[in-house]
DNA sequence: ACGACGCATTGACACACGTCAAGGGTTGCT
DNA sequence: AGCAACCCTTGACGTGTGTCAATGCGTCGT
């Protein structure tokens, strides 16, 4: 079927060193612009400082990988800004992107002790780093915690079957028509979205190649649907028709 | 696309009248063949009987819906036997099977207060139902059962990324060796399968057509890597090498 | 028993998307 | 500034899987 045109990024691997962690200064968290969206916002106030003390910053450079799929699971993360690839692989090189994790995400959940999955940095990803052992800790002292971990993993649970329904029913003109609607989630502006990632990333998410993506976008882009607004943004300039496009209305 | 050939069985909907509910007797739990699978290992024997005043029993018969897409998610389900269907649905008919859930599998997570996704008894199922309330009474009560649940939540989703990679990148003959071999897990013998669902549901699981499941089993037969062992059963007389299938190896 | 219906198999053909290839644009490094 | 990688776009063509259609085969209800 596919492959090899999937993995270009590896290369990004060479700047790849593991970038100098720092313990959170006391009280972090409560300036933490992601704190509002995050698993956090289940600790109160007073609590913070113990949040804080628990966790390692880090700073991820583009391209490098900060999950190695099949490594030990020691660490779950909250990324606190900039955009995350999460991906699994073929023994073949190819490769499906299971998800784009951006502020607010939590990562880290496995089964048994090894990470199911791949994550690599788009654009400079900052983090949290919580050691497994004390994330447990946090859990016991923190039932609202553990709580708000549940709904933030059922609510990834309902994201993964909508892109099951997209990889395994829709054509490759809802795939994209769905890929652009949900990037407006992510936007600041109203209408303009921003795809920090490269069509291979997009494809490799839609289950699809670069070229058709390529393809799809461009006949988009002369029905007037979308247009550009500059790299690596786009401009939607009819939602409401992408939505029926994306809901598999007669394409 | 596709379309239509994917929604057979709503015929079995005329035999769907809610089936009555009958309170579980005391101590119903500590009897229940499904418990060591289940989340309901987390709770100790002392405490069945609270377990067990939480629950109604229910019987579903085949074909039957239990859980309706988009309707408001009031309960929480763990299947005690039987095998159901999970999926998701385009307005135009198209259908994506997500999962099989089989005796152990709990149900009903949902974002907000609406579930997300339609579930169809297969065979007849045997369920316990838990409204919510009583589900976060519980949870409140036994934080092993919570920490139990987001075990579940992780367990289903390293599964559902594993089902993404299937549905984005596997060709039709890896998709269906991987389908086989999951199947071996459900099954009794070592290398017997049962297949309870059509070759409908397959398909709409795998992201394929029933006539392209069909032609890959054929293939695979003619090839003496599967044979059949009877209606809705299979023989595995190769295992290995489907597995080096499931995973791309040269096809 | 006997039809009738749903399910599975198989064949012929079509098409959406993948593959291969060429060229232009953009970014970053020295 | 200028070169070198990438990245993206576009075209021509191939193919894996979908579509359409015919036939066979269990199963169930009367």
């Amino acid at each position: 079927m596919s492959d090899a045109a999937t993995h270009g990024s590896l290369t990004g691997l060479r700047s790849c060193v593991r970038p100098g962690n720092r313990a959170g200064g006391v009280s972090q968290c409560s300036r933490c612009g992601a704190r509002k969206a995050s698993v956090c916002n289940a600790i109160g106030d007073p609590d913070l400082d113990r949040l804080a003390a628990s966790v390692v910053h880090m700073t991820v450079p583009p391209g490098c990988s900060f999950i190695e799929d099949g490594a030990e699971a020691t660490d779950f993360f909250n990324i606190t800004s900039g955009t995350a690839k999460l991906f699994k692989l073929l023994p073949d090189g190819r490769r499906q992107i299971t998800g784009f994790a951006t502020a607010g995400h939590f990562l880290g959940l496995a089964v048994g002790d090894h990470y199911a999955f791949g994550a690599e940095a788009i654009d400079t990803v900052h983090l949290c780093r919580f050691s497994r052992p004390r994330m447990t800790r946090l859990m016991d002292d923190f039932p609202r915690l553990e709580r708000r971990l549940l709904e933030e993993a059922s609510n990834e649970l309902v994201v993964a079957q909508n892109q099951m329904l997209l990889l395994g029913r829709k054509t490759a003109r809802e795939r994209v028509a769905t890929f652009l609607l949900e990037r407006l989630r992510n936007a600041e502006e109203d209408d303009v979205l921003v795809l920090p990632m490269t069509r291979t990333d997009i494809a490799d998410y839609l289950g699809l190649t670069i070229e058709t993506v390529s393809r799809t976008l461009s006949a988009l882009r002369k029905e007037g649907l979308i247009a550009d607004a500059g790299s690596h943004n786009l401009r939607l300039l009819d939602a409401d028709r992408l939505a029926d496009i994306a809901e598999g209305d007669r394409d």
